[in-house]
Parts: structure tokens; C-alpha cells; sequence
DNA sequence: TCAATTTACACAAACGTTTGTATTTGTTGG
DNA sequence: CCAACAAATACAAACGTTTGTGTAAATTGA
């Protein structure tokens, strides 16, 4: 086990100091073009690596970012994800994923975690239990910056960048309006979330745009699970007047109510049209495609990478929080484009 | 923006100091229960959080594990990353996660990264780029623990825990066989990587053992993408005699071969059977259903995190290296099941 | 030529813990 | 009653950087 060689070893063998090492390494200026380069050809020849913790202890910045989100293994989040690596990775930031599996408890366990191994900022989206927020709270008064994503925590005043998810509803209603489906039922989230609450809003808006009745029986709310979408797809057509149009607030329930669909021989999308939400990667591969609102969680995650490296380097006191809001993009596929109208 | 308390402002308050509130914190012995007891109260009225940075610092502990995959947004991966988060997490220890996009440099870059942060371990899988391994080396010369797991590097004497490939693939062209199929072709990887010179090796010996020729016009190695797996699966199709089935070592590119397939109308499985390996989640949800290996990711992952916690705990020199292999499973779903033995 | 300024470096403290050792206090046995 | 010992705590150094300040030497300007 070879020990790791320090600045201080550079220093003595230049008879130098560790300061002047430490600048000289840094390119701080106040050090001679001679004594700069002399370092650097020693650092080199020893591999010298710099102690990321103890440079963390002094300057008490970690150049590490916390991101939390409810799991890894949903493509939006882990597109999310490789965005923001993408840019903070350039910028000389380490980042640490926590999976809080849509656990508050989950939640506020790695905010202390993280909180206390110093990150320099930390990028949540909500988990689903998620209505209190005292343990972000904490992250603003450590002077930590704070961004949220997608599920947002609207009532503190820091930087959120989402989808619009009311305009991502609104277009997927319209369209299988259009289309001529005239019942449409909707399975939604909690209602605390502002995704699934501006979802919901948005077919609403659509359904009142086009004249169509509001049905308080077929808007569901469950856990947006494959399971919730079978069994609720279930119940909405054993209703005495079932629904022509599904439109979910997540692809996985709606991949529910098409296999059950499927199972029972409904036909898709003739008999019934199902629309989604986040354009997970299944959605065009299953049979129908599924029709579903794309979030552009590639590019959502880098803007989120660089408003965070904009907070930082502004520092907590000179950045006004904002709110940006993306525009989702309707992807069209089988499962909602009906041949034959009615 | 509040100050944290530190244990230097415990030790004040309680007229005591440092060391013994450290002392007390951790319930070491030397420490009298009454003090211990007024510590961990004081602690609590000031929510004392401890620097993690500074006991690292002090003590060559990071309490962070490094995980190196290529790719997170595979089923595989991910599933495996929350198999380890379970475990470390409760042990107290942090997850970074590195994807390296199956790219050499990123291998190395975050290599570096996670040395200088100094993780206590780091758990990695390969890239498909990857051939050589003194970025590796370094790992083991620093005293940290190394584990690999799935794409392993053979050379190195180090903790490697892999499924059986040899194996899944072995009962998956056995299966093909059973049912009828009899000129059977492969879609692999780069022979480098453990696991696909293994996949290859089992198809191979299921094949032989069944007395059917090998024929190598009809083993394609490509980078296993669904658009190599259209595209071979094309060329494959094109040929005078054309198999009568793909087994791949992907899922991606069995799915490539799928959808190229129904394109152009074959009929799935009676006409021609495809079986993948990984068993990601569309496997089951695409039409037909994708036969595949399911290689247990999550106690895989479970099984990492063990390991690497017995040998951080025993210390370097104190464990010996193990190599570690799990029986995979084989899911037959539609896309080999032939109803009709030609 | 000399004070004023700049340049290049050295010195030392600090970040918040942990840990080995020294010291104080209290307890025990002969 | 005092040496011997154990228990509880204090002291101080250390981890490897970073950074504010001090200081000598080199440079400048009149």
C-alpha cells in the first residue's frame, strides 16, 4: 500500500512551503513562473493527487452535489441524472445519487447525509409522501443551494425548474379529442404534487375547452403503479357507462390499463384510446406504442447542472431564485390514433 | 445562513472537551454515563450534526462508496445500484455513482475523482472499451477496496462477482433447441469482456452438445445496441440460409432484431424464435414477449455491498480476494415458445 | 541614491474531527 | 494511611489543505 504524496512532500523536496506549492498547483497568482512550472513537473513525476477531504475541510467546499430522486431505474429520472453529470462532471463536481424510493423518511435521511458530508448543493425531486418540508428548510439556512426539479416544493423560495405539465395534459386531451373519444377518464397523483395537480388541471381545461362533461367518477387517483392502472382500467370498464379514452398522469399506469385492455381483447385504439405521461422508454416499444407527453429530461437535467454551477459560483447571497418551466412535447403513437371515428 | 455547532461548542458549554465529547458521541469506553448521557442532550437541543469532511480528514475514513457502471438507465444497472444503496446505507456509509457511458477516459477520470475524494471502496463494472487496467492498479496500490462485478477484470487479484454466463446462456440455446429450432445464431460482445466470451462460449457447447453445426457466418459480434440488432438481424435474414433463430447477448439487440423482424412480418416464435439476456423490464411488455436470462441484479447488488463491507471492516490485508458466481435464470416468455415443431 | 512599491515567497493559523498520552481524581488492599 | 491501580477527563498533536499576513529581495521612480 503505497502512501499518497502530499504537498507538503512536494514542498520539502523543493524547499519550498506547502502555501507556495498549494498556489503554484492552483496557478493563484503571486508565484513565479519558475517556482510554478518547477511544481507542476514534481506533481506530475510523483502522480501527486490532492486530498480532496482535507482541501474540502479548509476551503469548506466539497465540489460535490447531492441529487435525490424518487428512483433511478425511471428513464426520466435517470436521463434526468446523466444531464446533470454531463455538465457538473466538466466543472470539476462530484455527484452523489440518493434513491429515496418515494419515502419521506428516505428523504430526509440523505438530506442529513448529505448535509453532512458538506455537498456544495443539493437537487431534489419530491417522493411521493412528501408534504412537509422543514428538512429543506435546513438546506437553505446551512447556505447550501437548493434547486428542485419536476416535483417541486412550492412553498420555498428557491430555484425550480419543471415541465409544464398543464400544457403536457392539455395537448394529450385535446388531441384524443380530436381524435373523437368523448369520454375520457384520467388517473392522477396525489393532488399536493404540483405535477399530478397540474396535470389534472390541464385535462380538465381540455375537457371544458371542448364541451365535455367533467365526470368526478372517472377521475381516479392512485399510485401510478402497473398495478393501480390494471386494477383501476378494471373498474372504470366495469362502470354502467365505462370511458372510450385513458389518460394517465405516468406511462406505468398507463401500460396497466393496456395490458388489461389487451387481456380482455378491447381494441386499442379503436374501442379505447390510452394516452401517457413522461415518455419512458417502453412507451414505443410495447404493442400499440403508447402515446405519451415527452419531458425532455435530458436537457432539463443539464439546465438544472448549470443554474446550480451559476448559484454557486454567485454565491447564495447574489442569485435571485427563479422558476423555469419547459414546454413538453406530444408524442403520438398508435394507442390513441383512432382510424375510424365514431 | 446559521452556523453549524461544532463539537468545540459542545466541549465549551459543557466545560469539558473536545476528545471527550468525540468520545461520548461514539459511546467509546472512558466516558462516565453521566457524561455521555448530558453530551448526547446537548447534542440534540442544538441538532449537532458532525462534519463528515473533518472526521474523514482525521480519521482516512470517507464512509462513501464509489460505484462505476456504464450506464444507469439499464434495468440491470440500476437495479444493482439499489441492491447496494440498501445495504450501505444502513451501515452508514454514502453512494457516488459514476456512469462512464461504456468509455475508457471516463473509466479513468472517475477512477481519479473517487481516489481523491477517497471513497473507502469502489465497485465497478466494466466499459465496453475497456482492455486495460492500470487505472485498476492504482486503486489497489492506494489500500482501497476493489470489488468488480458482471464485466469483471480478469487479471487482477481482486473480489469479482459475476453471474454464471456460461451458464444463461447455455440453457437458453438448450431451450431453443427443445423447441425445434435448429440453426440458431448469436449476437455478442467484444471477446474481452468475461461475459460475452462466456455467452458465446455456452451457446457454443449447447450447441454442440445437441450435434448442431457452428456455424460462424451466423455468430455477429456488434456493440449490441437495438440498431445493431436491426441491422444484423437484416443481414442475417439476407443470407442464403438464414437461421431460424437469434439468441443475443443483449436484450437491446434482441429487441432490434424483433422489431426488424415484425417489420418485415416474420412470425415470432413459429417461424423464427429470438432470446435475449438481462431481462430488462420491456422484455415482458413488448409483443411478443422476450425470452431472456434474468441475472438476479438486485441480490448481486445486495451481495457487492456485503462483501464490500466485510473487507472495509477486516481491513485490506485481512480479507481474502473471492470470486463469486450466481446462477442466472432463464424466463421463457413468447418470442421462442413455438407452438408448431417444424 | 533612497524611499516607495511590487514581487515572490515563508510563516502560521485554521478547518473540525480523532486519537495517543498525560493528568487528575477516586478507589482499593495491605 | 499510603502505594498501587483504575476510571474519567484534559491536553495536544495530527490529518492535508487553504489563506491571511509578514518579510525579504527585487524593482521602480524622482
Amino acid at each position: 500500500m503505497k502512501k499518497r504524496v502530499t504537498i507538503q512532500d512536494l514542498a520539502k523536496e523543493l524547499n519550498t512551503t506547502p502555501s507556495t506549492v498549494s498556489r503554484a498547483l492552483r496557478d493563484l497568482p503571486g508565484i513565479s513562473e519558475a517556482m510554478k512550472e518547477a511544481v507542476r513537473e514534481l506533481a506530475k513525476k510523483y502522480d501527486y493527487q490532492p486530498n480532496a477531504i482535507a482541501s474540502g475541510l479548509r476551503s469548506g467546499k466539497s465540489n460535490t452535489l447531492g441529487v435525490i430522486v424518487p428512483r433511478v431505474n425511471r428513464d426520466f429520472f435517470s436521463s434526468v441524472i446523466s444531464g446533470i453529470e454531463d455538465v457538473v462532471f466538466e466543472a470539476g463536481y462530484n455527484v452523489i445519487i440518493c434513491q429515496t424510493h418515494d419515502r419521506l423518511e428516505k428523504e430526509q435521511q440523505y438530506i442529513n447525509t448529505l448535509l453532512n458530508g458538506r455537498v456544495d448543493g443539493i437537487l431534489v425531486s419530491l417522493g411521493l409522501e412528501t408534504r412537509e418540508h422543514c428538512h429543506f428548510e435546513k438546506v437553505v439556512e446551512a447556505g447550501i443551494s437548493l434547486i428542485f426539479f419536476d416535483r417541486v416544493c412550492e412553498e420555498m423560495d428557491v430555484t425550480k425548474i419543471m415541465i409544464d405539465d398543464f400544457d403536457g395534459s392539455f395537448k394529450a386531451v385535446s388531441h384524443l379529442v380530436k381524435m373523437g373519444y368523448n369520454r375520457i377518464a384520467h388517473f392522477g397523483g396525489p393532488d399536493f404534487l404540483n405535477v399530478y395537480r397540474n396535470r389534472k388541471d390541464g385535462y380538465i381545461r381540455a375537457l371544458e375547452k371542448s364541451n365535455l362533461k367533467i365526470d368526478e367518477r372517472i377521475i381516479i387517483q392512485n399510485d401510478l403503479t402497473v398495478e393501480a392502472g390494471k386494477r383501476d382500467a378494471e373498474r372504470l370498464m366495469k362502470m354502467d357507462n365505462p370511458p372510450d379514452a385513458i389518460f394517465s398522469a405516468s406511462d406505468y399506469s398507463a401500460l396497466g390499463a393496456l395490458l388489461y385492455l389487451k387481456e380482455k381483447t378491447y381494441e386499442i385504439p379503436d374501442q379505447i384510446g390510452v394516452v401517457g405521461f413522461s415518455n419512458e422508454k417502453f412507451t414505443s416499444l410495447i404493442d400499440p406504442g403508447l402515446t405519451s407527453v415527452d419531458q425532455h429530461s435530458d436537457e432539463l437535467g443539464k439546465y438544472c447542472a448549470e443554474l446550480f454551477l451559476e448559484e454557486v459560483n454567485r454565491g447564495a447571497g447574489n442569485f435571485v431564485p427563479r422558476k423555469i418551466i419547459l414546454n413538453p412535447k406530444l408524442l403520438i403513437r398508435r394507442s390513441s390514433q383512432r382510424k375510424v371515428k365514431i
